[in-house]
RNA sequence: GGCGGUGUAGCUCAGCGGUAGAGCAGGGGAAUCAUAAUCCCUUGGUCGGCGGUUCAAAUCCGUCCACCGCUACCA
């Protein structure tokens, strides 16, 4: 059987719309997704909607609508992005389901029945905007007299009864599990964060709301809802047939990799592993915290009127190109800019000058001056072997930056060989060898051809459509695509398809 | 305030004890198979400031400056 690999990104909450945000956790993920088939694992990708909360509720009030229909027709949005970004996800969970609804219910009795939850209250400065509490010293008032929270939300004190979980009980074991798996919360600098917060004390977690009735129901307690994030959090045990333990898919839990956004780190890294540590279940292997994107160097936001739908972006540049764009552009757990300078210049340097014309140059030259079939491999010469030397090791390097989910790391490699074929090519000139050599030129273009399929299978996560369409090019077998196809190779003689350029240069004015 | 991080070529960043690197941008040349794409060469930095350790410091230590993150229930 082979292994099994579980991703989730975290379930986005439908108080808004989609934004490039949304797009880049997704598009991460399926990248990671991708590329663990590619590398022979059994792969449950999770993504989906949160819909519960006071928020949600109120929102659907002033929409005139029902928080059921409301939070369908936005969970229908996310759902598209899903699909206009290309995902590859297992399902897509919605925390409004009755399935979720009993996960919830049976974790909370399942912590209740081992004496993590008691009944406590719950008092203090309260912002229904923010959903959030705030310490008497940070308000403000306002001129009509009105305490503000730093947000500058309304608050009103409220006081009200609310079940705990027994968070604090769990502080120490949880600094020991960070401290002795370094790769546990990452990056670095999002670990050490972690670390400091739990250098102050815990304190428990209030795990009930009875303002409001849209959540699940607190089992044995119709008076309460739980708290979002409880119910949330549970999303990813839900999908995978929680609470039965027997359920087929229950073999993916712990999870592999939760990406997340670095506003929703301690929730993943404090509140969730102390939650299952609670339920005396195994914690996930990895917690990511990605940046977030500026648009032309300002930060992203309605009043901006800076908002940009993923779903534009792909009808202007194609989606693998923005797919491309947001792993490459920026390391992994930086803050990025958006810019459309920057992606046209992505695209047209990196993807169509490099890669497309590549293996345009290559196999429009075996169309034409090799008879259109899969040319005769030669006896390797020093430049042959130096070229190699670039490739050879790839998979294992992309693999290993991915599993630090350093994506653009992997990207910058498989391009130092994308370059180094541009030059392979020139300095061969098989255009000069088809008179004097034709042996050799068959070899040079072998060669390359060779080159091209191992970088084109390795970049089949980042840019599906575009690579499945190359690997036809290249002659590779719809079933020959994986890691462990890379070991085998096309005879010669093998034909070709006509090639046809895979990416066109992006011309301002013609768009 | 406390804790953490960053500051290296015009731009984005890598290097983290042994004679300063990549990509892009700029300059020059070559080639003409290819998406006017490519390749080669090249200009450019007292590695934030100051002090220290060391035979040797972007690289370790101290200090100062600038910017950023976290600092308890906010998707």
């Amino acid at each position: 059987m082979k292994p099994a690999y579980y991703i989730t990104t975290p379930i986005f909450y439908v108080n808004g719309a989609p934004h490039i945000g949304h797009a880049y956790t997704m598009i991460a993920a399926d990248v990671m997704a991708r590329f663990k088939r590619l590398d022979g694992y059994d792969v449950f990708f999770l993504t989906g909607t949160d819909e519960h909360g006071q928020k949600v509720e109120k929102a659907a009030q002033d929409a005139g609508q029902d928080p059921q229909a409301f939070t369908d027709q936005i969970s229908a949005t996310f759902l598209d992005l899903a699909r206009a970004m290309g995902l590859s996800n297992t399902q897509f969970i919605r925390t409004t389901e009755e399935r979720h609804k009993r996960a919830s219910q049976a974790l909370w009795q399942r912590l209740q029945a081992d004496g993590h939850i008691y009944l406590g209250g719950y008092e203090g400065w309260y912002a229904i905007r923010d959903e959030a509490f705030y310490d008497e010293g940070e308000l403000t008032v306002s001129p009509s007299g009105q305490k503000l929270a730093p947000t500058g939300a309304p608050v009103e004190f409220v006081t009200e009864p609310s079940y705990f979980f027994r968070m604090s009980a769990f502080q120490e074991r949880l600094i020991a599990y960070i401290e002795a798996n370094p790769d546990f919360i990452a990056p670095q600098a999002r670990r050490n964060e972690v670390l400091g917060f739990l250098r102050n004390k815990l304190t428990d977690l209030s795990i009930s709301r009875t303002g409001f009735r849209w959540g699940v129901p607190v089992p044995g307690d119709d008076a309460h809802v739980m708290y979002v994030w409880l119910d949330a959090l549970t999303n990813y045990l839900t999908a995978l047939g929680y609470p039965d333990e027997t359920a087929p898919d229950w073999r993916f839990w712990p999870a592999d990799l939760h990406l997340v956004g670095k506003d929703i780190l301690r929730f993943h890294a404090v509140y969730w592993p102390t939650l299952l540590m609670a339920a005396g279940l195994p914690l996930p292997k990895r917690v990511y915290a990605h940046g977030w994107w500026t648009i032309e160097g300002e930060k992203m936001s309605k009043s901006l009127g800076n908002v940009i739908d993923p779903r534009e972006l792909v009808s202007a540049f194609g989606l693998d190109a923005l797919r491309f764009f947001l792993l490459r552009e920026v390391p992994f757990g930086n803050d990025g800019d958006y810019g459309r300078a920057a992606i046209v210049r992505r695209l047209n340097i990196e993807l169509a000058n490099d890669l497309g014309n590549l293996a345009q140059r290559t196999l429009s030259f075996v169309a034409k001056n090799a008879g259109g079939v899969m040319p005769g491999r030669g006896a390797a010469t020093t430049a042959d072997t130096a070229l190699w030397a670039h490739v050879a090791n790839l998979p294992g390097i992309v693999a290993a930056a991915l599993d630090r989910q350093a994506f653009n790391d992997a990207l910058a490699a498989i391009w130092v060989a994308v370059r180094a074929g541009n030059g392979y090519i020139d300095q061969q000139a098989p255009w000069s060898l088809r008179k004097t050599a034709p042996e050799r030129m068959e070899a040079v273009l072998a060669l390359l051809i060779d080159v091209l399929r191992v970088v084109a299978t390795l970049l089949q996560p980042f840019m599906p459509d575009s690579m499945s369409r190359m690997l036809d090019q290249l002659g590779i077998a719809a079933d020959a695509r994986d890691l462990a196809s890379l070991a085998m190779s096309v005879p010669s003689g093998t034909a070709l398809p006509q090639p046809s350029g895979i990416f066109p240069r992006f011309v301002e004015d013609a768009a």
